[in-house]
This record gives structure tokens, C-alpha cells and sequence, in this order.
DNA sequence: ATGTTC
């Protein structure tokens, strides 16, 4: 299908509108010429696919990290109007809020660096970590209710961080329209003992410092300066968010022919917004993303506490600031060009401008921080929402590197080469070896060439860059 | 991503 793809400016690539049978909007992909090479052509299929569904608006959003996902790329930006549109949980994903959580400290390198091994050493023993891990906090279902309404403001509430955290939150921590009474005994059984655990995958809990930064009025405002040790947590709603999407697929592929819906693949299963099936896994998945805002502000604070405990420092030396924390997984009601839509994002960040209401107040005039994880090798970008995203993407950006080898391959790959040789000096800790040879850098596309791509198109502003310390993997 | 092929 690739031959299919109109370039229309640099970095611009659309699938006109009619190309596909029953093709209801255009579909754009914002790539380089590099990343265009890489391009796969399943996800081209998938986002064809997506822009076939009911009550789809304006277009199609792939962003340069796209690859291959569950019936819709990862990497996809999907809008669907609330009166006719359909609500489709392959187009959020399986891991439902995942998202990533940056907190500044006011340690400098050079405090950290000399201490790194022992420091994860630490932090692999207070931080559990890989699938199905389990962790202190074990949850009544009347507790895990309380979770899936509150979300990050219960693990405040419990001692995990300050309220002023919640702030600095995307959505403050907490979805509105989340009810747990949607939400099936399975994912409640699952989601029991696993808050505040990071999982594995992609998932990690990472010391990094500001390496360099592109825009020093912004990094200004953020309070971030080079050398400066921050945390970032990428995690997301485990079990719990698996089990609703696991459930709701079901439910959407039984209730096709109650409604009508003709699908070009059966991992697009949908329900309508406005149907009883479509708002109960809108209730449900909200249930499921307050759960990964509390995992999260669970994961940060106990990472935090533990370098705190382990240069015996007070809170206040360690000069705990959550930067900022986003889903990059979600469905959530906006008004765009005067339309209210439910915009799905699967590996896709909201990247709102300068001046919008959801923007936190301290960061109002410089735009809402977009967070962008790399591999465990390379690098992380913190950039801020700009105008253009509002008008090219549903105010969203890109999410990470995206993956260029298949774990086996990778596997294959650190086999013939050597983990130590491929890792150097980075310092990795994790409970197995599995998930690190899945994830080595070599896996990932390059996190840099991605950012630049939004940074170009004027979706967000590429403020600063991190490297890794320390890692810690599932 | 995921009690990693219920």
C-alpha cells in the first residue's frame, strides 16, 4: 500500500480520502524520509482500516513512532463524533493508560553517578518489576472501587506524594466517568496486589539527568537545568486495564450485529458511543486509567523515597517536584474545531498548547510538557504542546521510539553478539535477563529522529533531552 | 502491553 501515499510536504504523507472501499477520511502520516523507509505495510492497513468506522471525523493521525498494534497501529490518533461514532478499545490498547510520569530532583550528576549500581541494586529490591510481579499494597474491592474513582489523589491520600503532585497531572490524576461497577471480578482479581508494581515490556523505572536543552527559557520555567537528576516512570494500568480491554473486545464483537457494524477486521471491534455496551467500557477503561495514575504516582514516589533513604537525605534536600504525568493510551472527550469527539490515542501523547485550560497553571504559558521515552540506551525527550497540534492532530503528539526488531529477534540478536558488549556501560537492573534482551537499543527506532519529526511540524517544542543512570526493567 | 498460547 506504500505506493498509495501521496507525499505532500516534508514530513507529510496522506492516504487520500477514497483510496480505500468505504474510506470515510483521509489518513496522514507524519514521517521523515527514514522513518517513511521504515514504515510497515500492516500499519498503513490498520489506519486504513480505522478510517472505514462510523462517525469518524476529519482524518487519520500516524505519528513517526508508528508499528503494528491490535487492530490499530500504535502510534494512531483516531476522533469519532459522540452522536454517531464508535468507541473502539483496540484503538486505545490492552494497556489502558499507559503513560509516563517525569519528577525533577534538585541532585546533580555527579551525587548519583559515582553510587548508580548500588543505587538500582536498591531500587530493583523496593520497586517490583516484571509480568505479574505483585506488590505490598494488597487491595479490598471496596479499596480498588476507591482507586478506580480516585485515582493518583488515592495513593496521596495514602502517603504516596504531596497534593500538590496532583497539579501536575494530565486530567489531575482522575478521569471523570470512571465506575468500577463496570469493571468484571476478573480485572478486580487481577488488579488486587498489583498497584504500585511496573510490569515489563517496554515498562521501566528510570534515573536519568538533563543532558542537554534546546530552549532555555522553558527548561527555565520547568526548573531544569543540565546535570540536573530526574525520575521517569513508564507504566500503566497492569492486569487491571488488560483484563477490561480483554473483556470489552468481547462484548464488542458480540454486540457487531446488534448495531449494524461492518468491520474490514475483527481486531477493530467496536460499539457505539451512545449504546449500553459502548458507555459501560467507557466507565470501565476510565476505571482503568485511574488505576495507572495511582500505579504511577505510586512507582514515582517510592523510587523517590528510596534515593532518599539511600544518601539519607530529607525530603527537602532531595527537592521532590512532579514535572508532569500522561496517559499515552486513552479515549477522552474533547472539543475540536467546535466538535465534541472522542479522541482515541494509542501511543499517541496529548501535546495541548500554550494557554488551553487543561494546561496546569505553571506551565500556562509555555504549554503542556510532552514526555517522550526512549530505549534504555538512548535518550528521552521532554518537549511542550503547540498550537499547530490543535489543528494537524487532535492536539496529540508522538509517544516513544517504537520498535524496529521483533522481541524474538532481539532475543536472537543479544545471542550472537553478547549482552554485556550491547549494554557497555549502561547500568541495567532487572529480576531476569529476559525482558533486557527483548528491549536493548538495537530493538528501537531512534527516539531522536522521531521527536524531530513532531518538533518540525509544530505539534510540540522540543524543550530538553535526558540520558539514563540508571535503569530498572521488568 | 499481558497470571507473555484461556
Amino acid at each position: 500500500m506504500k505506493e498509495l501515499l501521496v507525499k505532500e510536504s516534508d514530513y507529510v504523507y496522506v492516504l487520500p480520502k477514497g483510496t480505500v472501499q468505504g474510506q470515510k477520511v483521509p489518513v496522514y502520516f507524519y514521517l521523515s524520509d527514514k522513518l517513511f523507509e521504515l514504515l510497515e505495510e500492516d500499519a498503513i492497513k490498520q489506519a486504513a482500516n480505522a478510517s472505514t468506522l462510523p462517525g469518524v471525523e476529519g482524518a487519520i493521525y500516524v505519528m513517526p513512532d508508528v508499528h503494528v498494534g491490535y487492530g490499530f497501529p500504535v502510534g494512531g490518533v483516531m476522533a469519532t463524533r459522540l452522536e454517531d461514532g464508535i468507541i473502539s478499545p483496540g484503538s486505545i490498547g490492552y494497556d489502558i493508560n499507559c503513560g509516563v510520569r517525569l519528577i525533577a530532583t534538585n541532585l546533580r550528576a555527579e551525587d548519583i553517578v559515582p553510587v548508580r549500581k548500588q543505587l538500582m541494586e536498591r531500587i530493583l529490591q523496593e520497586v517490583p518489576a516484571g509480568v505479574g510481579s505483585t506488590g505490598k499494597i494488597k487491595l479490598s474491592r471496596s479499596e480498588l472501587r476507591e482507586v478506580a474513582v480516585k485515582g493518583a489523589r488515592w495513593a496521596v491520600e495514602r502517603g504516596f506524594g504531596f497534593e500538590e503532585d496532583l497539579e501536575h497531572i494530565e486530567s489531575f490524576g482522575a478521569l471523570p466517568n470512571a465506575d468500577p461497577s463496570y469493571v468484571s471480578t476478573d480485572a478486580f482479581d487481577r488488579g488486587s496486589d498489583e498497584l504500585g508494581t511496573v510490569g515489563s515490556g517496554n515498562h521501566f523505572v528510570e534515573v536519568q539527568v538533563v543532558d542537554e536543552i534546546y530552549d532555555q527559557e522553558i527548561a527555565k520555567k520547568l526548573g531544569l537545568d543540565v546535570g540536573q537528576v530526574c525520575i521517569m516512570v513508564h507504566s500503566g494500568s497492569r492486569g487491571f486495564g488488560h483484563q477490561v480491554c480483554v473483556d470489552y473486545l468481547r462484548i464488542a464483537r458480540e454486540s457487531l450485529k446488534r448495531y449494524n457494524i461492518d468491520l474490514p477486521d475483527m481486531q477493530l471491534a467496536c460499539m457505539p458511543i451512545n449504546s449500553e455496551e459502548g458507555q459501560a467500557y467507557f466507565k470501565a477503561m476510565n476505571s482503568a486509567a485511574n488505576y495507572a495514575f495511582a500505579n504511577r504516582q505510586i512507582l514515582g514516589f517510592i523510587t523517590a523515597d528510596t534515593i532518599r533513604k539511600f544518601l539519607r537525605i530529607s525530603w527537602q534536600e532531595l527537592g521532590y517536584r512532579l514535572i508532569y504525568d500522561l496517559a499515552h493510551n486513552i479515549g477522552k472527550v474533547e472539543i475540536h474545531k467546535g466538535k465534541k469527539l472522542l479522541v482515541h490515542r494509542k501511543g499517541a501523547t496529548r501535546a495541548f498548547p500554550p494557554y488551553n485550560p487543561e494546561v496546569p497553571p505553571a506551565y500556562r504559558d509555555i504549554g503542556q510538557p510532552v514526555l517522550i521515552p526512549g530505549d534504555i540506551g538512548r535518550y528521552s525527550f521532554l518537549l511542550v504542546g503547540q498550537p499547530r497540534s490543535m489543528e494537524i492532530s487532535f492536539g496529540s503528539a508522538c509517544h516513544g521510539a517504537g520498535r524496529v526488531m521483533s522481541r524474538t529477534k532481539a532475543k536472537e540478536f543479544v545471542k550472537k553478539e553478547g549482552l554485556e558488549k550491547i549494554l557497555k556501560d549502561l547500568v541495567v537492573v532487572a529480576r531476569g535477563k529476559g525482558t533486557i534482551m527483548e528491549e536493548i537499543p538495537q530493538a528501537y527506532k531512534d527516539v531522536s529522529e522521531v521527536v524531530r519529526v513532531v518538533d518540525a511540524l509544530g505539534i510540540a517544542k522540543m524543550v530538553l533531552r535526558l540520558r539514563p543512570v540508571g535503569t530498572l526493567k521488568g
